[in-house]
RNA sequence: GGCCGUGUAGCUCAACUGGAUAGAGUACUUGACUACGAAUCAAGCGGUUGAAGGUUCGAAUCCUUCCUCGGUCACCA
C-alpha cells in the first residue's frame, strides 16, 4: 500500500472521511521528508489543525515507513525511514524505463510543426516553433505515446510567386550552384528584391496623387505576381516549371537547416496539394446545415453561440481561404494516422483561427475534434522590439547556430581541455555544445511567455544553461571511465547521508515530471527539472568523494547513483533536442 | 473599442496548478583548485509578485475594477 494510500485509510478511521491526500516535498527549511496540509479535513475532524496533525503523526507512526514527525501549524512534516529510499532507488535503477510508461502504449497522436512559407529563410521565431515541437512530440513519445511529426509547406499563393517573379526579371538565371547561396537564402534574397521594387513602384503612385488603395491595384510588379498565380492556378508549364524549380532550392536549402536543429518529419503535407482538400468538406458541412450560404455563394458558419463572429469558410467565387485548407488538411490526417488527437504548433497570433477550427471541426461532428490542440506559442523579441523583416532586424535561423557553434568553440578552445581529441570529435562537440545552449535557452522559458533573446550578448555557457547540465553529464563520464570494476552492491545494509537522499529524491521524480510536461506540452517543466537535478548532483559531488569514498559498498553505490543521474539527465536532455557529451 | 494573452529581484527566468519565510541564474561583493574535470561549489546583496478591492485557515496563483505591454478582430496566411 503506497503511503498516500495508508493516509487515507488513517484519515477514514480517525475522522471517517474519504479523501485523496496530496502529499508534497516538505521545504528544506523544516525537517521531514513530505509534508501533508491537514486543513482540508479540520472541518471533518471538528479539531485543531495542530491537534489533528498530531494525532494523524501519532497513528502514521506505527508505519515502519514512517521514522518520525513534526508538526508546525496546520503542516504534518513526515520522515520517512531511510529504508524506504533505498527501496525505492533500487526499484529505480533496475528499471532502464525510469518508471515511465511503455513506448507505445498509450495511443498515437499527432504533432504539427514548423509549416513554414517557401520564400524566405527560417528565423528566430521559426526555431523557437522548431524547437517546442521537436521537444513536445519526444516528451509525448516518453510518456508512452507513439507520435507522428507532421509539417504543411506552404508552396503556394501569392508571396511565392513575388520571389519567383523578381528573380525572373533581375535574378539573371542565378542558382544556388552560381552564388553559393543556400537556396532558401537565394529565394529570400528575390522575395525582398521584390518588395523593394513593389515599394518604390507604390511610393511613384503616391507622388502621382493615387490613394493607397488605388496604388494598390496598379502597381506594375503586384499585378504581374497576380498574374503569375493565376497562370499557376492554370497549369502554366513554364510557371510550373520555375515553381518547382525555386521550391526545390527552398526545400534543401530547409533540409540543411532541419538537419542542423537536429530536426525531423514523418510526413510532410504540401499545401499545393490540399488546398482543394477542405471545399468537399465544407460542402458536406452546408449540407448538414452546420455552414449557411450567402447570396453572393460564399460559405460561412455562424459561432455567434460560442461568443464569437461569422467566418468564412468559401469565398463567392468558389476557392479555398486557409480555412477551408486547415479543415481540409486536418481530416485527411486523421485518415492517414489512426490518431486519436492532434496538437499545433502555432504562435499566438494565431489563437483565434485555432478556435474557430476546433469549434467547426467539433461541429462537423469528428469524434477526434474533442482531442486537437493548439500550443501557443509567444513571440520571441529582440532587444530593439519584434523582429521586422522590412526592417533587416530578423536574426536568421542559419546565422544564428553557426554564431553559437562558433562561440561553444571559442569557448572550448580558450579552456582548453580537448587535447587529444581529434578534430572532427572536436567539431562534432563544438555543435554540441553550441546548440545545446541555444535550445536550452529558448526551451526552458514556459512556451506561452513571450521571450527575449539578445542576440549581442549571445548566449550564455555558464549557470542556468545548456552546457551546465551538459558538463555535469561529462564529468559523470569521466567518473565512469576512472571507475573500478565495481563490486556488488548490498542493499540491506546500504546506508544513505543526506546529499545522497536529495539526489535520489531527485531522481525518483523524472517519470512524474515527464507525464506533467506531456499534460502541459511544456519542454520547460522538463528543461527546469535537469538543472534541478543536476544542481543538487553537483551539491553531492562537492561535499562526497566517489572513487575515494569510504568504503567498497560506498564507492559503488556512489558510483551507481551517478551513472543514473547521468542516464536521467541524458534522456531529459534528449527529450528537449539536445545531445550530451561525453567530455567536454 | 471587443476578445485573448502577459506583468514576479537591476536584467533573464522559476514557483509541483490555492499552501509554510516567493526561489534560481546573471550582475555586484567575498571564500574554495598539489582534489573524482573550477563550464564547478559555498556565502552575501537584491521583492509592497503592475495597482486597489474581494473570496478563506492560507493568494503570485481564484473573482471584480483599473493600468502596462503584446496579439487579434480580412473573401491574407
Amino acid at each position: 500500500m503506497s503511503l498516500e494510500q495508508n493516509i487515507s485509510k488513517a484519515l477514514n478511521e480517525l475522522y471517517s472521511v474519504q479523501v485523496e491526500p496530496e502529499l508534497q516535498e516538505t521545504r528544506k527549511e523544516f525537517d521531514g521528508d513530505v509534508t501533508l496540509v491537514v486543513f482540508p479535513f479540520v472541518r471533518a475532524a471538528k479539531k485543531k489543525p495542530e491537534e489533528v496533525a498530531e494525532e494523524l503523526g501519532n497513528k502514521l507512526l506505527e508505519l515502519s515507513a514512517i521514522a518520525d514527525f513534526n508538526v508546525v501549524k496546520g503542516f504534518l512534516n513526515l520522515t520517512l525511514d531511510r529504508s524506504v529510499y533505498v527501496d525505492q532507488f533500487k526499484t529505480f535503477a533496475s528499471d532502464p524505463h525510469f518508471g515511465l510508461p511503455t513506448p507505445g502504449s498509450r495511443g498515437a497522436y499527432i504533432v504539427e510543426y514548423s509549416s513554414p512559407n517557401t520564400n524566405k529563410p527560417l528565423h528566430l521565431g521559426h526555431i523557437r516553433n522548431n524547437l517546442l515541437g521537436y521537444s513536445v512530440a519526444e516528451i509525448l513519445k516518453a510518456n508512452g505515446v507513439a507520435v507522428s511529426k507532421v509539417q504543411i509547406i506552404n508552396d503556394r499563393g501569392i508571396h511565392i510567386c513575388k520571389s519567383m517573379l523578381a528573380w525572373q526579371e533581375y535574378g539573371n538565371g542565378e542558382t544556388p550552384e552560381s552564388t553559393g547561396l543556400k537556396g532558401d537564402h537565394l529565394v529570400g534574397k528575390y522575395y525582398v528584391k521584390f518588395d523593394q521594387v513593389y515599394k518604390e513602384e507604390m511610393k511613384r503612385l503616391l507622388d502621382e496623387g493615387k490613394t493607397g488603395d488605388e496604388a494598390k491595384k496598379l502597381a506594375p510588379s503586384l499585378l504581374k505576381a497576380q498574374e503569375m498565380l493565376l497562370k499557376w492556378e492554370q497549369g502554366d508549364a513554364e510557371v510550373v516549371t520555375l515553381w518547382k524549380t525555386m521550391n526545390n532550392w527552398v526545400y534543401t536549402g530547409f533540409n540543411t537547416t532541419y538537419t542542423k536543429l537536429g530536426v525531423d518529419f514523418d510526413k510532410n503535407y504540401y499545401e499545393s496539394q490540399t488546398y482543394v482538400l477542405g471545399k468537399d468538406d465544407v460542402n458536406k458541412g452546408l449540407e448538414s446545415g452546420v455552414f449557411y450560404k450567402k447570396d453572393d455563394g460564399s460559405v460561412w458558419i455562424d459561432l455567434e453561440d460560442e461568443g464569437l463572429d461569422h467566418k468564412l469558410v468559401l469565398r463567392s467565387d468558389g476557392t479555398s481561404v486557409y480555412m477551408t485548407q486547415d479543415i481540409g488538411t486536418a481530416i485527411q490526417r486523421f485518415k492517414d494516422f489512426d490518431a486519436k488527437g492532434m496538437t499545433y504548433v502555432v504562435g499566438n497570433e494565431q489563437d483565434y483561427h485555432f478556435k474557430v477550427l476546433f469549434l467547426i471541426l467539433s461541429k462537423l461532428g469528428y469524434p477526434w475534434a474533442e482531442q486537437l490542440h493548439h500550443l501557443s506559442y509567444g513571440m520571441v523579441d529582440l532587444p530593439s522590439g519584434k523582429m521586422k523583416s522590412r526592417e533587416g532586424t530578423v536574426v536568421d535561423a542559419d546565422d544564428l547556430i553557426d554564431g553559437m557553434v562558433a562561440d561553444a568553440e571559442a569557448i572550448s578552445k580558450e579552456l582548453g581541455k580537448l587535447d587529444g581529441l581529434e578534430i572532427a570529435a572536436q567539431k562534432e562537440l563544438f555543435t554540441t555544445l553550441g546548440l545545446g545552449a541555444l535550445k536550452y535557452f529558448i526551451l526552458k522559458v514556459d512556451p506561452k511567455k513571450r521571450m527575449l533573446f539578445n542576440p549581442a550578448e549571445s548566449i550564455d555557457f555558464n549557470g542556468h544553461t545548456g552546457p551546465f547540465i551538459q558538463y555535469a553529464y561529462a564529468r559523470i563520464q569521466s567518473l565512469q571511465r576512472k571507475a573500478p570494476e565495481s563490486s556488488e552492491l548490498d542493499w540491506s545494509t546500504l546506508t544513505l547521508n543526506e546529499d545522497e537522499t536529495i539526489v535520489i529524491k531527485s531522481l525518483l521524480q523524472f517519470s512524474d515530471i515527464v507525464d506533467q510536461a506531456a499534460r502541459n506540452f511544456s519542454p520547460a517543466v522538463l528543461a527546469n527539472y535537469a538543472y534541478e537535478l543536476v544542481k543538487k548532483y553537483n551539491g553531492f559531488y562537492q561535499n562526497n568523494s566517489i572513487l575515494k569514498a569510504e568504503t567498497e559498498q560506498s564507492i559503488a553505490f556512489r558510483l551507481l547513483l551517478s551513472k543514473k543521474v547521468g542516464e536521467v539527465i541524458k534522456a531529459s536532455m534528449n527529450c528537449l533536442g539536445i545531445q550530451v557529451p561525453n567530455r567536454m
